[in-house]
Parts: C-alpha cells; structure tokens; sequence
DNA sequence: TTTAGCACTCGTTGTGCCGAAGTGCTAATC
DNA sequence: GATTAGCACTTCGGCACAACGAGTGCTAAA
C-alpha cells in the first residue's frame, strides 16, 4: 500500500498545504479549501485526484469517505524532514528568549526551569525540561565543613561541575582540624574516582590516614555513597500542562488520561530521552514515541550536553499537528542558548542564525 | 434561606450518609437509595421530608427536580468539621508511608517528593509539594572552595540549615589561601546577618580586611545576594496529575483547563498555603479557595515547620468529592513524619496515633 | 410522626430525518 | 494526456421527538 516513490513538486506543495492548514485549524481539509491557495492554481477535481493518490501513498488518511484529509504519520514525517519552511523567530521574541536566559541563572536547574517556561509562552505547548541523573559520577572534590561539634556537611563537585551538599553526623564529637583531615583524606583517596572503585582495601588506606579519626571513614563514604549515587528519581518537569487541553485531540478524556498518566512515569521519558540523538532536534512523531499512550502526540525535545554528557533535555509535547516549524526552532535556539551558558562547545545562537538541522529519526 | 439551627442527630445521620455515598459514587444520592441504610430505619418519605429541610437549611442541593441531593460546600464544610469518621491507616499503608519516609531522605526537598508520590498513590488524588521561598535568609556559615583558578564555590549555609552553592568567577587567578581568606572575611563580616544589613560600610570593612585579594568583595556579595535572595520562584510541584481525570467532575475539558491554569500560577498557590495555619490540616472546600477556577475543587495541605518558619507544605487537590477521612489522615500523617525527621518540635507520629485534628477553616 | 401512594418534573436515551461537506467517478474540455 | 465540470453517493452532526426512569413533593391514611 505504501509504495516509495519520490513525490512530483505538485504533490510536495499540496501535502506541505494540507499539512499547513490541518496544523492550524485541525480540521480535516478539503479538496475546495485548497483551491484558493496561490500556490495551488488548480481545480478541486484535479487536486482530489492528487489527495487521492497521496493517500495511496500513505502521506494522508481519511477519518471516514465523505472528510477531508489529514496527514498520516507518515505525512507529518515527511514534512518535517522535506517540506518545513524555515521558521524566523521575531525580534520580540528573541529578546523574550533572551531575558529569561539572562536571569542570574548559572545553574542549569534553574536555566532549564526557565527554558521551560519561555518554551511554553512562547509556542503554546506544554514543555517539559529533564535532568537525567548521573550515572555513579565521581566526585572530583571534597570539601568538608564543620557545622557543629557532631555535624559535618560534605560538598562535592562533581565531574559536569554539579555541586552536591549533604549533612552527615559523626558518632562522636570532632574539631575543625579532624574535618579538615577528612576533607584531605577524601580528596586524596576518593576523589576522582567512581565509587565502584572505592573498595575495601581503598577505605582501609583512607581510615589508616585518618589516624585517631579513622571512624570518620565509614560514615563519610555512606553519606558519600548515599548522596551521589541516588537514584535522582529522574527529574523530569512539565510545564504548562493546560494548554494540552486547548487542542480537540486531547479533548477525549481517556487518551488525555492516558497521555498524563506516561509523562508520570518520568523514568521511562527520561531514558526514552536520555538514549536519543545529542546533536539535533529530535521530533518523535506518533508511533515513533516508545510508550503506548504517547502515540498519539509529538514530542520535540533536544538534549542539553556538558562536556559530551547528556545533562538535561528541553522539549515540546503536544499533538501531532504541531506547529514544527515554531517548535524546531524555538527549542533549538533555546538549547544552544543553554549548552553556551554552561560553557558547552557550541557558541549560543546570533540572533539570524538559527539552523534547526531537523533530521529524521525513525 | 439559610437558618442557623442545630442539626438534629438523625439529620446529621442522613447528612453523612448522603456525604458518604456521593462521595464514593460522585452521583446525587436519592431518598430510596438511603433506605437499605443501616443507620437509618425509616422510610424514603421520611428521608425525603428530611432531605427537604436539609436543602432548606443549606447543606444539600439538588442539581434539578428529579435528581437527588447532592452536598453543597456548606454541606461538605460540615461535615468535614463535625462528622468525619476518623479513618484508621491499615498496617500496609503506614509501611508504604515509613517505607517512602524511610528511603535515604535527610533533604526536605527529596522528602517532599516522596511524600508527595506516596500521598497520590495511597490517596488516588492529586498531590502537591511545596517549597516556599526563604525572604532573604541570613547565612549562618560561609564556605568557600577553590575549584580552579578563576573559579571559586561559595557554600552558604542558610538559617533552617538549607545549603546553596553557587560559583563565582573572579576577576583574576587566585590561590588557596586567598579562598581561606575571603571564607574567614565572609564569616566574619556577613555571616549571621540579613543581606540588607550588608550595606556598604560593612563592605568596606571587609574590603579592607581582604587586603590585596579586595576585588573579591563585590564579586562575592553579588553572587550570595543573587544566589539567596532569588525568588526560587516558588517550587509547587504536582504528582499524579493524571487522577484528576478520573472524576466526572473534570471531564469538562473548559473546567479541568481552568483548574490546570490555575495550578500552573505556582505563586498564588505558594503565597495562599504560606498564608495558612501551621498547626492544623487545613482545608479549603470549594469557594473556600481564593483562585476561582478552584472553586468546583478541594485542596487539603498541611505546612512543614522548622523552628516556627514554614519551610514546605504538602497536600492533595480534588474534586469537593473527596475521601476527607483518608486524605487528611494522610496528609497529617506525612507531614507530621517529615517535621519529625526534619528535626521540628513535633514527635513523628506513632503507628496508632492519628489525630488529624481537622478543624474548620472559613 | 411516619408511611404509602400518586401525580409531576426533568434528564437521559434512542430513533429517524435532514443538511452540509466532501468524495469518487465519468464525461467533456483544453 | 492532463484538467475540469458535474453528479451521484457516503458519512457525520445536529435536531426534534418520544419513551423511559429516577426522584421528588404532596396528600391522606396509619
């Protein structure tokens, strides 16, 4: 039924301006609707034939005989592979994009909170931002601090610079000097390797050092171990989520249900996400989404990366008829702005560079 | 129209009866259903007087002539005030609630997570998590930590012991010792007062303390300033959005869309629930809540208290409709655990002893 | 004071009908 | 051969209408 033909420029315009126009009414569109297209200077009958023909193809569907078409998947696919006009962020919005960037914001939650929330004013979907946990990171540096006589707080810094903190109490009380001993013994022995590797005989090295404070060690290496390797339960937020429901897609209460209940599993998504491709925008139409209850929507999102580690992630959700133009170009232009922040490779965008690079994926 | 009188005890009987059923069945409850009624021995035409004077007095309404009764707000606030049935937590679900407290959580901000996943899965509401911003917090106790040479960490330990960490570039290289000594100039100088007592003279003490590293100062104050006296806008986070769907009384699209809106306005919640009692779960019953799109909903919540400040909240959002008994057991429950844990005043709460002490609110 | 009985109300459900939109196909036209 | 006009056909959505049922209020009897 699907036969793998290159489409004429004929058929191109024509399912460019189906999709267009579905995209932004929703409605099954009509052979007549297009005639009054400029591109299209032809009659209904012919473009019938045409739709007809596409449907054959597998680029359209027909809800029932007597509807217009709506693009298939395979349609939106290739659209947003061939078709998709470039998008140019207005001045307006860029400067929106910018200002929220430019809050005092050096730490990626907080730029991928914001992010989130540009993403949403902006294009109308609900966005969502990830942060992925790490996997056993090590800890590149200690610092211990002496709070009171039988509590210590351990910071870490960790390898994508990531700064954790956690409080530990000591079985007995300790000074400053044995917290400072602790800070160095942690940094000399633990420090820079992942924890797998801290073993037996590596603690034992480290309780030796500690001298008279050796029973520092073990609490320190729990808390340690308990801090960083955590399991973060995903951290994945959703923002915006009403504007889901101004689309009639979502309007059925089941699928609605359905599409809420798999973005609570947050794992799933993070990983989903977190095993995708790095380098573009990655637009997972329909079925190309792993979980069953995301079938019926897209979702845009692009990885944010530090030092070739996935970080975190920033996307779209919404139907399928989605506004890819928009939505490619806003998170892309929004995730090189974040990657530039925090010091990635690539340089955040100029204003008139924005090349969304939207490959395939399925 | 509305009188106050005292209710008669079998008013109040058929009163929580009818609370009882349409909480369970979300369908107006008719005088004959009332009948196979243990409690009450009388015939649906007595019901029916009853069920007349009740509306009367404002407690029941009918949503048209051939329906039965359902509760109005006056009706519910009623009987959340007088009539609740203490409900006893089972053995299973006082394991799920510790087993989820006990999981490795000394931060309150992973506790508030757990507890808010666990309130939705014991529940089968929606639940939400709160963390109010600190008004500019003073820090008690400053760390800093040379990561390289033009970046230094700036471990602030705030007043209910919270740690923020922010990195701070600086002008020009700096070693070792000028971290200790911008650390000891920082305790000395800043630590223990609120950041708008750090005017300018006390920066220029510091200045001059600092010696040659002075250019450090103004980088310094700049980052703790923004760092604790960012607005953190408002952390409210929402678990198991997807349960609100399972009432009918959301399944209209325009309605949940305005009760989604409005929860995504995090401030306006925040600032309600900052505003609420402390010592009590406190219970908004429809127009109870200030937000109007909440006025068709229930929110339950309870804050977190750390030496008398409100540092979280956590709560259930639903229909007016709610299991009241089982939610605000658990909603005590949790909360009184976590401000155990988190070293408040209050015992955790032993596995028999659940006083939820529901009082009134409007 | 309670109850049985009955007329009445009103929402719900099911049915049939009609119009609108859009198609596919055929025959005429360029 | 490609395009177009015309027409019969299909399907959905909305509307009116009737039948039904649940539940009430009221009256009169127990």
């Amino acid at each position: 039924m699907v036969k793998k033909v290159e489409l004429t420029p004929r058929k191109k315009t024509i399912l460019k301006a189906i999709v267009n126009t579905h995209i932004s009414n929703g409605e099954p569109v009509g052979s007549k609707s297009l005639t009054t297209n400029q591109q299209i200077a032809l009659s209904s009958a012919t473009i019938r034939n045409e739709m007809a023909e596409l449907e054959e193809m597998g680029y359209l569907e027909q809800p029932h005989t007597s509807a217009g078409r709506i693009p298939s998947e395979m349609g939106y696919r290739f659209y947003v592979d061939n078709l998709l006009q470039q998008y140019k962020l207005t001045a307006g919005e860029i400067v929106k994009l910018n200002s929220m960037l430019k809050a005092k914001a050096a730490e990626l939650d907080r730029l991928l909170d914001n992010a989130s929330r540009v993403m949403t004013a902006l294009t109308g979907y609900t966005s969502l931002s990830v942060k992925p946990q790490n996997i056993s990171p090590s800890v590149i540096k200690f610092s211990v601090i002496r709070v009171d006589g039988i509590t210590l707080l351990l910071v870490m810094i960790l390898e994508a610079g990531t700064v954790k903190t956690s409080y530990m109490s000591t079985p007995s009380e300790v000074d400053d000097e044995a917290a400072l001993k602790l800070q160095n013994v942690l940094n000399h022995h633990i420090a820079g390797q992942p924890m797998e590797q801290v073993t037996l005989p590596v603690m034992m090295a480290a309780e030796r050092e500690m001298g008279e404070h050796a029973f520092l060690i073990q609490s320190a290496i729990k808390c340690i171990y308990d801090t960083i390797s955590e399991p973060e339960h995903a951290d994945l937020r959703l923002e915006g989520i009403d504007r889901l429901l101004q689309y009639r897609e979502y309007s059925d209460v089941m699928r609605l249900r359905g599409l809420l209940g798999a973005l609570e599993k947050k794992d799933e998504i993070v990983s989903m996400i977190s095993g995708a491709d790095t380098d573009k925008v990655n637009v997972l139409i329909g079925s190309e989404n792993a979980v069953d209850p995301m079938k019926d929507s897209t979702l845009v999102f692009k990885t944010i990366t530090q030092d070739g580690h996935i970080v975190g992630a920033i996307g779209v959700i919404g139907p399928c008829r989605m506004d890819y133009s928009k939505v490619i170009t806003t998170v892309d232009y929004l995730s090189r702005s974040i990657n530039g922040l925090i010091g990635g490779a690539l340089p955040p965008p100029g204003e008139n560079e924005n090349d969304p690079n939207n490959g395939g994926s399925s």
